[in-house]
DNA sequence: AAACATATGACAACATGTTGTCTCATTCTA
DNA sequence: TAGAATGAGACAACATGTTGTCATATGTTT
């Protein structure tokens, strides 16, 4: 029985320690295949998330880093450079007077729909390379689960979800 | 055609979000994992590299930017950080006195297999939850596919390899 | 209205990641 | 031995990621 276990210790670390090198691999392929955009892989994520007939309205900064899985602190300084090159644009939201959208620019459209999208393209069929539709509904699924367990883990500390939930109080 | 063009290209961008959602979350929640011990995903990923039957003698800083698949400039900052926390130590090669090689110290060595290993466990047994060991094998096979195409992206391109080749050379 | 909750902004400190450049020592090779 | 290749160190500039803290405006609930 310890074999057992053993058996599933190495073959987690290995899963675990590919996830890595992969993790390592997208950003540098991946932000490589639209540098000549002025993009990165995390902007390519965030015009993605934006271009999706969902958020056609514009999405939330909160929302969008949830999205995402990101700190919104650390979105902060994704939407400072992507505002800064005219990808992406704020405006308020009538309904709630709190929450600032974030919505595509013309420009921004433009460099994703026409520029971008031929890029990642190729990319996708290069990174898929051999992989049959089974092959790739397979690693959605397994992906999916494995994201899923994560989230699992990661609702179990935080204790701090967004801020720590207590500042207007007065209690110096 | 087209339409199962696009059928692969919508599967294409679902797994590299996911991808993208996964590589978030196992810095953040293997990150928290080991923050007790002082240690972080990439400096578990060092270790673990370390602490291989097959680096007993150490490695080199090259092939450990290889074997993780970053940098050798991103390497260099953790080397720095783990050799001020004690964890790793730098030796000379008798063979190259060129190459510098990477040791775990007692002290490293220590923290990995006594306070680290139990936490890690338990973070793969959360991870992994509801993956069989079919699951799993499957799961690797589809990273390590995944994990070739990209390297052969990167292959590509590159052109700079380590450094660019052509220093000591006088060209002026 | 008062209390509480939510949505964001603005900092800071820190760890990771990339590229690119320059320098130096050592080893290999023609 | 001269020239080329290799292995590292040291910088710099930049983009991403985390946590933590403080402040402010606006909704929601009693």
């Amino acid at each position: 029985m310890s074999i057992i276990k053993d058996a599933r210790m190495e073959m987690a670390n290995r899963i675990f320690f590919k996830l890595y090198q992969c993790a390592n691999m997208l950003h540098k392929t991946g932000s490589r295949a639209v540098q000549d955009e002025g993009l990165t892989t995390q902007q390519w994520a965030v015009l993605g998330a934006l271009s999706r007939p969902e958020a056609a309205q514009g999405m939330g900064v909160g929302e969008l880093a949830r999205y995402l899985m990101v700190s919104r602190q650390n979105l902060s300084g994704l939407i400072t450079r992507m505002t800064r090159d005219g990808h992406i644009e704020m405006s308020t939201d009538g309904r709630d007077r709190r929450s600032r959208l974030i919505v595509m620019t013309e420009s921004g459209r433009h460099v994703w729909m026409d520029l971008a999208q031929p890029k990642i393209k190729a990319y996708y069929e290069q990174a898929l390379q051999d992989f049959s539709m089974g092959d790739m509904a397979h690693t959605l699924h397994y992906f999916l689960k494995l994201l899923e367990n994560m989230e699992k883990i990661d609702q179990k500390i935080p204790e701090s979800e967004e801020d720590d939930g207590h500042h207007g109080v007065h209690e110096q």
